[in-house]
DNA sequence: AATGAATGAGTGTTCATTCAT
DNA sequence: CATGAATGAACACTCATTCAT
């Protein structure tokens, strides 16, 4: 109940006002359809039939409202990475020791992303597509931010001394990242392996075992001399 | 050059028979085209059109040949996943220190997926999609194959005293292989961050950097001790 | 100038109450969009959503005012032939020679038609069209007066002795007519062929020397005895 | 009977090799359907459904066979037009009065242009639409080929003395074709007037009656002096 | 054994029109 | 009175697949 709480405090409000389209409440419907669809399916695999019988509405609505379906997917992704963003900078503001903040960063990240599953499936699976290159540009700022507090973050850790030299910092977030999607990629293969029968049991897994492990394996990179 | 070669002999051996179905050249040249299209375009995004006219061969070849484009999916999987496991499996008679072994794993892992960078996209993509669950058996013996390998080599190690034993082996899989997706799957965003303009630049980051920053990782995660 | 001006005293007169529809001004702004973009694009060519975008006006609007498409186009048609008739029958009333009064037949017919080159052409291209045969009534009476009021000048001129008697008046029109719209269709030909860069040096050549063209051409028939 | 047959040795002959596509049964089955369809509800106005419930084909057909409704279009004007220029050109070298010459190109195009109404109206009402300017290249050299055949033939006259000189050739054809297309144009209106039930009243009508009204006003035109 | 011709189902999109406000 | 939202039908076109040869 907590974590669900403290889940839906970091995923993206809804309504909010954005820079591009004024999102109603049936785009929205639209939108979150979208989402579970392209992550469920592909992009390329889920019609706009499909989209329009899961939304319950008309098949033209989609084009009236978003354009075509290519702009429905760079509407889907501008919506759901909004206020991705904010989080991990307001993070090195905080009065915490450097590994207290890598953790958190991680715990941040961890739950952001599993809480926003779909669109990160999206993200990963229809924009590394040579196809959509072009979509590419709200994402890669993104990342380009994140990148900069983790460097923040270590750079603090590194001249107080806690923190090794010798490691490349822009692969530390693949290992964060990464670790979670081979992981959720995989999930059939871990529920079975790792028993985790219900979503709950899953999801519980993500935010104990893996997210531990994953700090567990950064703290042990960053401070762990040879 | 070195490196090359090794690659090569890595590399799944064409022509070899196979159990389900016989692979002339024509219908290798067909799986060879299909890997690189649903590598690049996605499965719903590859239309046996496209197949037919790089592969240079009659449209309906594709069903005659496999049955069906789905199958040819089925195919070009077990075509590519035939001799994946041999390698890692001999690698725990061989006389090497426990982390020597790890760094080895991971080393064979990495180059292992690097060679096969298409096969293992469609694999991640496409299997891991709801609609085609049904394939993923091949893939899953595989996976249950190589983490008994893993746990192997561990257990030695954590026998030795050399392993701490607060570790989930389980999760260890995730990190190595999740960390190269992750870079991969973000190949345009870091050649242009680590200025790696070409491709040959790329892939010896890769086989250099990369894999010695995941095999630093795992050697602290195994290795460290709070 | 002159001519400009004389063009314009010529042109249907805006604002002028209609027997079935009321013409307010986004009305009559509707209708001239519609006239230009039928006549470029055709009918079908031709969506409600460009006109309402280049009138400036909601898309509903159309279907508001006219009740279709449909009726739009007949609401053109109405508007835009409501006073093309007039000019020709007061012509037989003036006190001029038969041959003098069809050269100013032909002009004034030339001039009509150019000042009102779209709705002619879509008279010619619409409503010749199996589909819309209905719409034809208001323009099958328009030619029938306007060939009553051939016959009555050349019947004149014959009966003095002046015309032949052998040619099928019927047949004159068509010729008159007939060659400016070949003429018109073929614009980019003839002003390729003519050197008539500009619009003016267009419009220029058809009130002179086409003009001049088919009053020679009528005059040789009605007057040349083998 | 007689006029039928000429008609027919002067249509088109098809199943001649074309240069750019080939054309089997069924293509052509399709290009007379288009033709008529075109002709009848024009470019727009016609589906390819209608087109393939016509021709009693499938749906894709079209496509399948011309790449696009638009190619069908360029196909269909390069199939119909491709053996229209020949006769004209053919013309000049017979051993005729240059009057005789031009009463037998005035009924050769008549003729022509009567047997292939449907295209014609195609290139008349299709070709000149802002939208489609890209295939007129056929039609322009085709224009440009008879009106040099023309100025040769009444060069000829006019050195001869027989022709006066101050008329504008450019301006005869539009003369012959216009008077034409005019009256079939209005087929309905003419039908009416001149009491012609049926299509082979009709059709006589032109190859006799028009066809001579348009030789006596050319002559007329070319002969008679002021 | 291999293929060109053909097809029905499905694609994304646009259409003219309606209707509640 | 006027309009933004919404819709079902139709659009051109592409799809994977089949089948006669």
């Amino acid at each position: 109940m907590f974590k669900l709480n403290k889940c839906l405090i970091l995923c993206p409000i809804r309504n909010t006002t954005m820079s591009q389209v004024e999102l109603n409440d049936k785009k929205i419907q639209i939108l979150e359809v979208a989402e579970k669809l392209f992550s469920d399916k592909g992009f390329e695999g889920t019609s706009i039939r499909d989209i329009s019988k899961h939304a319950k509405i008309n098949i033209a609505m989609v084009s009236y409202y978003f354009g075509s379906k290519e702009k429905l997917l760079e509407s889907l992704i501008i919506y759901k990475t909004a206020d991705l963003k904010l989080q991990i900078e307001s993070l090195q503001h905080q009065n915490l020791e450097p590994l207290d903040k890598i953790n958190k960063l991680v715990e941040i990240y961890i739950n952001r992303i599993n809480c926003n599953r779909g669109i990160f499936r999206v993200l990963h699976f229809e924009l590394t597509t040579k196809k959509r290159e072009h979509s590419l540009a709200v994402f890669t700022e993104l990342k380009k931010g994140n990148l900069r507090s983790l460097e923040t973050i270590i750079h603090e850790g590194q001249s107080k001394g806690i923190f090794r030299k010798d490691i490349i910092i822009p692969l530390i977030t693949p290992t964060i990242m990464g670790t979670y999607f081979h992981f959720h990629m995989n999930k059939p293969f871990f529920q079975e392996l790792l028993n985790l029968k219900t979503e709950t049991l899953y999801n519980d897994y993500i935010k104990d075992s893996l997210t531990k492990h994953i700090q567990q394996t950064i703290k042990a990179l960053l401070v762990y001399e040879n």
